[in-house]
DNA sequence: GGACGTCGTGAGAACGCTCTCACGACCGGA
DNA sequence: TCCGGTCGTGAGAGCGTTCTCACGACGTCC
């Protein structure tokens, strides 16, 4: 056979310059839109790619682009916990939803201990993306590391925990703690505990600084009997609050770190013959779906979300423009959502 | 300048070669390990690519090899509720772990609606992978279409909805669900109900069959009024159970088709004030991790997750290898796991 | 009617890698 | 001594794009 057109593998651009009788570098004008084309070859060409099913080899033309038009969202997380976390669901929708309407694709990797990690660095250095985002850090990652070290564009999602100068876009963590923990106090309330995230991740450790600041800013003291850690899960929230009932049976009130935590805690209460909010007022953190529909509706603070996924891709699209890294840090303002908890 | 080493972007093969002082195809033959190298160029080349932090492009090289090294997961699903799901979670678990000691990447791609799909289906064309796992699949999924229509190897996680040829690794629902339903009627209850997943998803088709094949073979018939449907979440499942409970309040047993539906069909139970398993006994599905943990804990039908994650790899592997598309099935057996709940 | 833009086009050189092939150097057997 | 084989190596041709240039064919303006 001479060179037909039928092939094992996918039709090229010469293959369809040669259909559609012009030049190699007409039908590239076409495909990428340049306007330099004119209406008759524009059509030929048109027709040809559709005869042919004609898709452009992206790595070729990254190849000479340099570009992938590819970002990463790299969950840097030892346990695969995150997913049925609300707040990475609604930051991965916040995402894509951004990106819909523009060249870029999404990609998730996820990654479990060192090894793991080490290969989505390779993966990210190679080339295959032209940017990352880096989500739920905990103080022993890798990735920052690893990816400091390179020129790739890079946004965190939280403040990095080590104060490396990276750009980051986070919540006010601390703030938000601190309005929880003073609606709480100003209801009354004079035994209030804390169901903390874990703290070797920053908004574990903001919001259990936040608790701290409001209990020692209204006089009181931080009372270690009034503190159990949690893991941000439903299910390590109610092991929390369990605990801290059996350790203070007078608490009156809890600010807990995360809804599902404060779904658990609320579900240990119940079981422990306590009533939300009258006997114990609880306050939550994220506004997830679950705090509106779960019984009672949770008080929490919100994050604006749809405004930090917005930041992260600009953050990152600056980036990928100008082809430096910034460091530019932006914190969102949170707001007290009341419900019916507290 | 001349060509000088330190240029803006990453070091090339040409100029490790040229540090090394040896060709470019040694070098080439250094970084894929090929035998045939000298120890000292070896050596020599180890030391230059180490000096000049060399990492290979990998646009130019699955340009050549026609290979990217990286399979996508990809989610067809609508609402990011997957990503709540432990069976979704699972089957991440298990890939990774699967292909963690392999020169394998894996990507994950989520889509919410058409349009998204089609960029997805845009991105697999374009040779970024090797070869998709589609799962979560809808009826009105456009990716199997849009995949099928391609080279690509491809495997589903769950049997097609249409009947398609398409390879795929699935659980026995069916048989599953048989199973459970059975053990309830064998538990002498009379008004066995279901709470079924998504009527447009196969693990949902399926396990509703089961269930009413065990009905029908066990002499009874069906009773409309001991059907609900859930949507695969725990909020689902309390809403579907809510519903039984007004329609049959004479239910003495039921099949949820997934854990996280059974455990908010529990707390529904609870809140009407039935005792799990006295009154009203419960079976669910998946064998989530939840399902130990919860209470009481739940008697569920098991698959095995491990055996199915690396039937799909397998699958995919193998067309990859081969370079052909298979449409090989796969189904796995289920296991009836007793706790306390049935 | 000649000089000067603009406009559409094609030739051809990159991009950074892999892989085939040829070529010397060396070895063992006749 | 010569021949055939292996072994390490390098030259060079691709892979499928983009992109810079140069080049004719037009106007348009003096």
């Amino acid at each position: 056979m001479t060179s037909t057109g039928t092939r094992n593998g996918s039709p090229t651009l010469d293959e369809v310059a040669q259909l559609a009788g012009v030049s190699r570098a007409t039908v590239s004008r076409v495909v990428n839109d340049s306007p330099r084309v004119s209406p008759e070859a524009r059509l030929a060409v048109q027709a040809a790619v559709e005869t042919l099913r004609y898709v452009p080899n992206r790595m070729a033309r990254s190849l000479v682009t340099r570009r992938t038009d590819t970002i990463a969202l790299v969950l840097s997380e030892s346990n695969t916990q995150v997913f049925s976390d609300p707040f990475f669901a609604s930051i991965v929708r916040g995402l894509s939803a951004r990106l819909a309407d523009t060249e870029l694709n999404l990609v998730l990797l996820a990654a479990r201990g060192a090894r793991e990690q080490e290969k989505i660095g390779r993966y990210a250095r190679q080339g295959h993306v032209d940017g990352v985002i880096l989500m739920s850090l905990h103080s022993d990652d890798l990735l920052p590391d690893i990816l400091a070290g390179t020129h790739l564009p890079l946004v965190l999602s939280g403040r990095p925990l080590d104060g490396r100068s990276i750009a980051y876009v986070d919540a006010d963590n601390t703030g938000g703690a601190v309005a929880a923990t003073e609606l709480l106090l100003s209801l009354g309330r004079r035994r209030v505990a804390t169901v903390t995230g874990p703290q070797d991740m920053v908004a574990g450790l903001d919001r259990y600084a936040g608790y701290r600041a409001a209990v020692e800013r209204s006089g009181g003291r931080v009372d270690p009997d009034l503190i159990a850690a949690g893991d941000f899960t439903e299910a390590g929230g109610m092991r929390a609050m369990t605990e801290l009932l059996s350790r203070a049976p007078d608490l009156d009130a809890v600010f807990v770190a995360s809804d599902p935590m404060a779904v658990g805690a609320v579900q240990a209460l119940r079981a422990a013959g306590r009533r939300v909010p009258d006997d114990v007022a609880v306050v939550g953190f994220d506004d997830a779906a679950v705090a509106a529909t779960s019984d009672p509706p949770l008080t929490t603070v919100a994050q604006p979300l749809g405004e930090m996924t917005a930041l992260m891709v600009e953050l990152l699209l600056d980036q990928i423009e100008s082809g430096e890294r910034s460091v530019e840090a932006r914190v969102c303002d949170t707001s007290l959502v009341r419900r019916a908890s507290a």
